[in-house]
DNA sequence: TAAAAATACTCCATAGGTATTTTAT
DNA sequence: ATAAAATACCTATGGAGTATTTTTA
């Protein structure tokens, strides 16, 4: 059982993305031939044609569509075993890649981060800013430890490990005007009837739906008059006067000339926070959930 | 940025392993001087030594301890891509690598299983009879796709992706001289003095308890005669007279002469079984969970 | 001084390059 | 007719072997 040579491997994928062996060539600094034996070196090993061939049009073959997307990530993580090496030549412990999405950057994520940092000084803290899909793709492939997302589903969907984390109450980001109309201590009614800016449903699915549901309970049906992916894009739509904006209570944090937060009304839902898992979840990754507070 | 040459990277793992040149090379097939070569070979790229020796001593640095295990991960999963290349040419769809701890084979996997083998017949099943630590490391490795375990802990603990899917009552197996002395109708308080048969706790840490709090709510201390850590021991045990085991009501498909199942008493608790989902969920895993019927 | 790793040197298999041919549109 | 892949052939790097030297407990 021999293991794929990773220069062919390179080849093979950069044949499959260009479909065209002179491009390739080009791009990996060759000439055609050798592309073309290259190829043929690695289908003969494999036993299986990975590229059907004329010399008017390359398609990929069943095989070599099955072959992408793996050896792409096999190749991906053997780049990365070399760094691994020379870090822990350093005295690295280990590494930990935390992707978050922007608002969370405000929640209790980066104490907790820097009082890992503290007891474990020999691992390498890498933090990424991304988006909820590309933080479950990274999670999938292996490229990422945790995630760190609001709560995007009631219960944990596909099987990723979900552990909440963090439960905060929402508070209310108004412009100075819309402050002013609905003064200090506004009833609930005319909070309601404010235009609001939300983020779409697919971002935070259970977020959103506690926050229509907590309108529709009392006879609103909910009608964002702008819509926003980011919760500081809401922020900045609602010092704008666009509609006031729910947004998590640590999103206080960012103070804008012309926003002030009004504390939710006290029959409101509550915002929860959720740390993801990777499924690979590695030593430091878990060391680092072990050593923060017990969940709710 | 290079990747590491595979066997270079099975000469270090090797290497790693026997802590002797000599002994390295006669295991590969190779002569003495090609290990130190390749060695020195690697250890240039990568920048790190990765071994200390002397003639008489050859010990892991830091980097080759930290290098070990993953190298080790990263060239079987490489292994494993040629076989997935010639899988796809001849129509293979995907793999699904399902670990079983021995009892739960007469749960009702195995038709579920069936049932998304038809739907999916491009698919290559591979079943595995491994102890509940085993699966663990398998799902952590990304060796295993989904493991089917009894719930071992009353919450999802260290985050891997757990989904409750089968729930059933727990029978009692007997000896048929207990059942004599039982009588066709036992009552509780008889049923709980008689000797006990059961699995350590750690096996099924949830549902050992839930049989011991049963035990305690009804005056009685847990002392087990014997514990086994498989349900089919226990079942043997309980056939020789050895006492009473509790196990799932799919057990019964185990049939042996000298053991009759009598069911739980009706204020007993109930067993539940679970899957728990690898992090790095495939697509077919993906797949085959949706075809699963929503659990409770 | 003896076991074991490192070095010196040889050889050939093959990765990589140049020139040319074949193929399909 | 032409763009592009395949083939033929050449070269030289470096992988693999043999013999020997160096090292250290």
């Amino acid at each position: 059982m021999e293991s794929i040579d990773p220069t062919l491997a390179r080849l093979f994928l950069t044949l499959a993305e260009e479909l065209h062996f002179g491009r390739t060539a080009e791009r990996l600094g060759w000439r055609q031939p050798q592309v073309s034996k290259g190829l043929r070196h690695l289908e003969s090993c494999l036993g299986v044609p990975l590229l059907n061939r004329t010399s008017r049009r390359v398609r990929l073959t069943a095989a070599g569509e099955a072959l992408r997307e793996p050896l792409r990530d096999w190749l991906h993580q053997g780049q990365g075993l070399a760094l691994v090496a020379r870090a822990a030549a350093q005295g690295q412990r280990g590494q930990l890649r935390v992707g978050m999405v922007s608002p969370a950057g405000f929640g209790p994520l980066p104490s907790w981060l820097h009082a890992f940092q503290v007891a474990h000084p020999g691992v390498a803290l890498e933090l990424r800013e991304a988006t909820l899909d590309v933080q479950l793709d990274g999670l999938q492939r292996g490229s990422l430890d945790l995630g760190w997302v609001l709560q995007p589903a009631g219960a944990p969907p596909p099987p990723l490990g979900w552990r909440a984390l963090a439960e905060e109450p929402f508070v209310l980001a108004v412009s100075q005007p819309a402050a002013c109309r609905l003064g200090p201590e506004p009833a609930v009614d005319a909070l309601l009837t404010e235009p609001l800016v939300l983020f779409p449903r697919d971002i935070a699915p259970a977020l959103h739906d506690a926050v229509v549901d907590y309108y529709r309970a009392h006879g609103v049906i909910v009608q964002p008059r702008q819509r926003a992916v980011q919760m500081a894009t809401l922020i900045h739509l609602a010092s704008a006067d666009f509609g006031l904006a729910w947004v998590p209570a640590s999103m206080q944090a960012l103070q804008r000339p012309g926003v002030l937060y009004l504390d939710a009304p006290p029959d409101a839902p509550r915002c929860q926070t959720w740390v993801l898992a990777t499924p690979a979840l590695g030593p430091v990754a878990r060391a680092f959930l072990q050593g923060l507070p017990s969940a709710g």
